[in-house]
DNA sequence: CTGAAAGCGCTAACAT
DNA sequence: ATGTTAGCGCTTTCAG
């Protein structure tokens, strides 16, 4: 393996010179940097980024933990991540928590062990104990899913905005009995939503019955299994908590020979790619995950350049994307 | 930051009993390992990443060079690799080349900076000249793309096999004129697909006509933008390269009033999520990318284990998957 | 079982 | 504009 001393023998020069031209120091001279440049070039030399980052205390990476990255709202997050790194120089380590909170917190003391420079972590069931530590030792951004009353910096998407949107055009579109496939129930979006939707509910004054609402994994299984559940108890609709879940529901539907939207109406979010190709195109709420993504890798570098920023809070707005599993528009 | 000196003399011991207890070493008192143990505890001491792989050379890092990480088959691989990793005590160093040579060439010096131990890559456009150099420096496993002539491991797939598996069905089911929507020329999984393709026409006496042989970069939109031109060619159906690029080419029929598979057929390679929920589900391949992906990670921590291990091909069989988008099954 | 010395490859700080 | 010195935090090697 060849070092920096190896280039500076090579070129007669100092080590330090060498340094100098290989970081775009002004403090050289034209002719030399350029001379040490094509050394390295013809020895094949690489900085070595281990020692380079021993004594700078930097090492241009970041860390992503997200749940899930078969996803697909997370897989665009983690694009949009991704990209806007890539774009400022930044390595990206990602970790896929796999919904589960101990691989979580094993990739946050891993990632903390000096691998990055900052954190970006969409939580699972996020409890403030799990990150005040880690928080205090390596800037870190929340994102998505929000623990309460954690001095962080947060972006996250306006669930209780989104929700309350597209329950407000479900009731709209004539639906009085709506059932809910919800996340778990420590998840701050699940819980913003239900919010929503239980004060659409009140407005329209339509009577909560907690029978019809429950909860999940968000996974696909849980939309298709729970589907049943929830047309046994008479349900004339399902807004479902993502997508993937509405799409579990949809399949069910399908399986047994449930039109919809005339025998059910169903809703989702996020509008994944597939929601628009459905045999009837899925109504849903779009949230900008490569946004989302984009924004909280920015939030975290600007950490990063001044780490006095104060923690903030940056809620995008999800936009309702009227299709025809809830009826035609009116 | 508390260091293994902190440590040590907190507990009135060298720094090297300290390294010893960290590491598991047999060559310390159980006694003194667990207070240093609960020591390190105490003053929240965690190890230093750089500094320890500075002198061991090891980084317990891979990284993953994968086209597009929002492509539902690339995310499982992804995740493949990384449960995988994970299992191993690894880290995952993920790169999102975006399908562009010049960004996986970057990403290929980054992680040759000494960032990780070895390198998966998923390559676009393949060319052996990208790659020989830097396999020598750094244990590398090609996976999914082969660049021919190149002496590394590489995990593939089948794809002659898979291809011939559904056009021989495409056949059977009637249908004569086949458009074909391939990736990129360079691309040998496009290439072996499209030889089994041409292998089956003959076997079966059908002409080949260029004309309705199109190649395209493999998304969405091209699917559905490419799929005009051949139905103005007269096409009884269509072989798309994946499920997204048939995905493209269902949404353009939908919105054209051309019925699936009456009017044309559909067939599509990859078996996403998504495929089985169309209006009419779609005829395709399934590659267990989860699978190729923890593969490719196996060989790479093999080679890792023993550096003398031979170069070795893995060839993956994926299994064609039935469903009505050529037609009911006979 | 424990410790002392040396050094991994680089750059910050201070010369010149 | 260039060089010297020192040291980042750890582990390897050798000694006891």
């Amino acid at each position: 393996m060849v070092n920096i001393r190896d280039v500076a023998r090579y070129c007669g020069v100092s080590a330090m010179t060498v340094s100098r031209a290989l970081n775009n120091s002004n403090q050289i001279s034209q002719a030399t940097k350029e001379k040490i440049l094509k050394a390295c070039e013809e020895l094949g030399y690489r900085p070595n980024f281990a020692a380079r980052s021993l004594v700078t205390k930097k090492t241009n990476m970041v860390g992503l933990i997200i749940p899930d990255i078969t996803n697909q709202y997370y897989s665009h997050v983690s694009k949009g991540v991704s990209s806007y790194l890539s774009l400022q120089g930044y390595g990206l380590l990602l970790c896929n928590s796999d919904r589960r909170k101990d691989d979580e917190i094993r990739y946050l003391n891993f990632l903390a062990e000096g691998r990055v420079d900052g954190i970006i972590i969409l939580p699972v069931q996020p409890r403030k104990e799990d990150y005040e530590g880690i928080a205090k030792e390596i800037p870190l951004v929340m994102a998505d899913n929000y623990a309460e009353g954690l001095d962080v910096s947060f972006v996250g998407n306006d669930n209780y905005h989104g929700a309350s949107e597209i329950i407000s055009h479900m009731i709209k579109q004539g639906f009085k009995r709506i059932g809910v496939i919800l996340g778990h129930s420590s998840s701050s979006a699940s819980n913003e939503r239900f919010k929503a939707y239980k004060d659409v509910l009140k407005k329209n004054n339509i009577e909560l019955d907690n029978e019809i609402v429950l909860n999940s994994n968000a996974t696909f299984e849980d939309g298709f299994n729970l589907t049943k559940v929830l047309i046994e108890k008479g349900v004339d609709s399902i807004f479902a908590i993502n997508d993937t879940v509405a799409l579990g529901v949809v399949k069910y539907c399908y399986l047994n020979n449930i039109r919809i939207p005339e025998d059910i109406g169903v809703a989702g979010y996020d509008n994944i790619e597939q929601s628009s190709m459905l045999p009837v195109p899925l109504t849903t709420v779009d949230q900008n995950g490569n946004q989302l993504g984009k924004v909280a890798a920015e939030t975290l570098l600007n950490l990063l350049a001044d780490e006095s920023t104060v923690p903030k809070k940056i809620i995008l707005k999800p936009k309702l994307v009227i299709r025809k599993s809830l009826g035609e528009n009116i």
